[in-house]
DNA sequence: TGGAACATCTTAGCCAGTAAGACAATTCCT
DNA sequence: AGGAATTGTCTTACTGGCTAAGATGTTCCA
């Protein structure tokens, strides 16, 4: 355990804030690409990064909105063509959210600009300080969800 | 110059999309905490980070969204305490919108936990290899900004 | 000085969101 | 097994923020 100055600190925070930034700055660019508004593409950003399909009421849960605003995210994915509708066969009130387009990271000029842009930064780095960026990576990510999200 | 294994790339993808998705979560987080709609906190974020205080219309620009809109958004964060309208003394058509809060970082639990988690996660990391994580955030955020947000 | 350009605010209309309830399928309980 | 309670999604009525267009007030420049 380092101990670390209170301007290292600071920088960091300003980096954790910058890159936030960013984040968002980039979802937006997705969405405006895909001809969806911020939340549809949010809830397809979850539909894509779950294991299986996804219900209807566990993407209300996971995006906090009402069971009734899905409804609607759903039709419009729906007509857009990025997602299907099928009703579970085990229970047959529910209804999965399949994902439609095959890899959507291929979808859009912004996936492949941050593609590159991650191909580039990281090839400023040889193999031993690619584990140290890996260890902090899965730390920053671990972390933040037990810490900050899961609460 | 180093080559990447294609698996490794795709981890650090991984990485990055989940570390993006968290990002909005934390955001959605804050604005509950702070009792704002998403669009509010974002636009008083653009507001936080920048130089000097922002003009209406500049807000508009930064955020995407009308002048009409950003009135609105004015409108409540002033209500809600967070910023106040000034008039620009050298061009008394410009609104300028001062943030009140002295140190938002400060504001809200979600603030704090991601200080918090921040510190422990590198409190992992010793000085060198802080300095490569250090030197990975500074390439990863000009790097990105450059390629995917200013284009 | 008068008109064009500019910055913000206002207004009308639209669309997405919530809350509450309808409908259909499942589960529970006796 | 059969009716009641529960669960999951959709529908409806209503609210509120967003856009587009125009109004208002300010500055710039010929």
């Amino acid at each position: 355990m380092f101990h670390m100055e209170p301007e290292a600190l600071e920088r960091f925070t300003w980096y954790m804030r910058e890159q936030s930034a960013l984040t968002v700055m980039f979802h937006a660019r997705v969405a405006e690409q895909m001809g969806l508004s911020a939340t549809d593409e949010k809830c397809l950003d979850l539909a894509m990064r779950a294991d299986g399909p996804l219900t209807a009421g566990r993407i209300a849960e996971l995006s906090g909105l009402s069971t009734g605003a899905v409804t609607g995210v759903i039709d419009r994915l729906e007509r857009a063509g990025y997602v299907r509708r099928v009703r579970d066969p085990h229970d047959r009130r529910k209804v999965l959210v399949e994902v439609t387009v095959g890899d959507v990271d291929k979808f859009g000029a912004p996936f492949e600009k941050a593609r590159d842009s991650l191909v580039e930064v990281l090839g400023h780095f040889d193999g031993a300080e690619l584990q140290v960026i890996e260890r902090y990576l899965q730390l920053q990510i671990e972390t933040f969800r037990k810490r900050v999200i899961d609460t």
